[in-house]
DNA sequence: AACTCGGGGAT
DNA sequence: ATCCCAGAGTT
């Protein structure tokens, strides 16, 4: 497959206009570019660079990570969100070092075969870090290929999935891998918007079938949209005497996977019955309860209203530290994984309600 | 094939 | 408020 009149045009323009200086275009070893492409999942690139620096400063290489307490790793993920990606990054991390010596490997197939590396990643993992000819199919390429062929549909739908990988594949080019694909990336991002493109600064404004259409809006087709369902919960700050809160560990799958986070109370349970339920489920001897304002935090799934109280604990009896459960200090409590909302509302009760 | 998994930025 | 973002794993 050779360069076709696409990738010249791309490669001209992302020349005179695109990103050249990102964090992860230095010392590009696979390492480095697998954590910024899993960082950059379902994540935008202004919110992960400060991630990614101080995740480089502390894990600086594969061993390093795949050697971390888990809790170091999601502290370092706290605020980003879709915590499954960083546990399965250091599972791959450990999966390196064990089967692969330390050395990432370089083939579709073996990359795949890591936890959190699907094909696009693989794909651009070979590209940008090896410099082999691979074609990927992120949320920016998926909307300039949707426009430029066309294609009708939403993409999370297999057969519109299938079409693009197809025209992915079609374009990409032997030469100049790296700069291919961060280039199609920055067109997607900063000329092929979602809305508002700017056409007239394209370098494939002439071969775009929905520009000659006059209906970049249209593509890619939208997602069908569905009513998310609103959940309420109690979440209780157990505070002991010498100023101390439980925490509690949650489970590994589902949300907030493996983070620290305030324990929760059934929202069938009134105020007045808050006190005894601590004392009952957990075996404590608490106060009345304080309430907090509550606050209401936006899943892409469903809406979660957060309706927080403080109850002081007195003696030691109960629940201790264990595997799933911490009693910590607020700054202790703050160098864990914990939920962005968990976080605002240790640091800072009252902004959590203007969430 | 449909659903699950977060949080923030853009509009 | 809604949509989307350098997607992958599970059911």
């Amino acid at each position: 497959m050779t360069a076709d009149c696409f990738a010249e045009n791309l490669l001209k323009w992302y020349d005179n206009h695109g990103r050249h200086d990102l964090p992860w275009h230095h010392n590009r070893t696979a390492y480095r570019i697998w954590v910024s492409e899993i960082m950059l999942q379902q994540t935008q690139v202004a919110t992960v660079i400060p991630y990614y620096l101080a995740f480089m400063e502390r894990f600086p290489d594969v061993q390093s990570l795949a050697e971390a307490p888990v809790d170091d790793v999601l502290s370092h993920w706290s605020g980003l969100g879709y915590y499954a990606r960083a546990r399965n990054l250091q599972n791959a991390a450990q999966t390196v070092m064990d089967e692969f010596g330390g050395a990432f490997p370089d083939t579709q197939e073996a990359l795949e075969s890591l936890k959190g590396i699907g094909r696009s990643t693989a794909a651009a993992i070979i590209a940008q870090a090896f410099g082999k000819r691979a074609a990927i199919l992120d949320g920016n390429v998926k909307r300039v290929l949707a426009r430029y062929h066309a294609v009708p549909g939403w993409p999370g739908q297999t057969s519109v999935l299938k079409q693009l990988w197809e025209h992915a594949e079609e374009h990409t080019p032997s030469e100049r891998i790296r700069d291919y694909t961060q280039g199609i990336m920055d067109l997607g991002a900063m000329v092929c918007t979602r809305s508002r493109p700017k056409c007239n600064d394209c370098p494939l404004q002439k071969g775009c079938a929905a520009y000659a259409r006059k209906e970049t809006n249209l593509y890619p087709g939208s997602k069908p949209k569905k009513a998310k369902p609103e959940k309420t919960t109690w979440m209780v700050i157990l505070e002991d005497q010498n100023g101390r809160i439980l925490l509690e560990r949650r489970p590994p799958n589902g949300i907030w996977g493996g983070l620290w986070s305030l324990p929760e109370l059934d929202p069938a349970y009134g105020a007045d019955e808050l006190q005894e339920a601590c004392e009952r489920n957990l075996g404590l001897d608490c106060g009345e309860p304080e309430l907090i304002s509550g606050f209401r935090h936006t899943f892409s799934h469903y809406h979660l209203h957060i309706q927080p109280a403080r109850l002081g604990v007195t003696g030691q009896q109960g629940v201790r530290d264990n595997g799933q459960h911490k009693w910590l200090h607020r700054h202790e409590a703050l160098a864990l994984g914990l939920p962005a909302p968990i976080r605002t509302l240790l640091t800072n009760p009252e902004q959590a309600t203007l969430l």
